[in-house]
DNA sequence: CTCAAGGATGCACGTATGCGCATGAATACA
DNA sequence: TGTATTCATGCGCATACGTGCATCCTTGAG
């Protein structure tokens, strides 16, 4: 074990719920949003209507699905007009992911003593 | 968009569904299984019995979900006896989100062009 | 002003999954 | 060798969620 107390590991574990308990997550782990990603990559900026046309899903739910990428501060919308944009936010979702490594690395020495990574 | 060609932009994005379509995030969505996590973080190396007294679920539902983080490779397994110890293999799990994230990086160039994060 | 198009939302359905209970397999102890 | 303990697994139940259909709201076109 560490050489912290108890409750010092307690209190620094506590963070592990914020940093994995995040809708980041949850929303990658569908994989029809993953293609949504996907695709957008791929095509860049597009709207509804021309992503839905590409999946064999109905429009309702690839609407669905974008709306749970943007809740989870993946994907970036844009009205203009009738139309709603998409596009993936990479920078952030790679800050996101980077700060998750970072805080999570900084516990391993509470789980793995010697393993300081 | 990217000054790559379609198809090479299309095999690149093909990275995506590996990337995040892995046992990994779908183990990690769960929050009972990120609570046992924390636990084991805490409390280091432990049996399935005292890792179940701490939860309110039934026994045989936190087994299975120490079989769900284990088969995710994010705990390491040792039975000794009567008792099958866990305990969280936090340097691998670094390794593979610091994977996860060099390969997204390498992305970013192509959903948001003037990012090369 | 009327109407069509894009997108979001309510509803119902089927599947997936977390959960608890009961049971079975493996192992230590008397 | 028989019994108790530890853990895993089969089963049924309840909830969550992805999916499709129908509908409503917003907005541009005529």
């Amino acid at each position: 074990m560490s050489t912290l107390s108890r409750t010092a590991r307690t209190k620094a574990a506590r963070e592990l719920t914020s940093i994995f308990d995040s809708k980041l997550f949850k929303a990658l782990c569908e994989p029809a949003r993953v293609e949504i990603m996907r695709f957008l990559t791929v095509e860049g900026r597009s709207d509804v209507r021309t992503i839905a046309e590409n999946f064999p899903q109905d429009a309702s739910v690839v609407s669905r699905h974008l709306a749970v990428l943007h809740a989870a501060g993946i994907l970036r919308r844009c009205k203009e007009g009738r139309h709603v944009f998409f596009e993936v936010d990479g920078p952030k979702v790679v800050g996101r992911l980077e700060d998750i490594v970072a805080r999570f690395r900084k516990l391993v020495p509470l789980c793995c003593p010697g393993n300081e990574v």
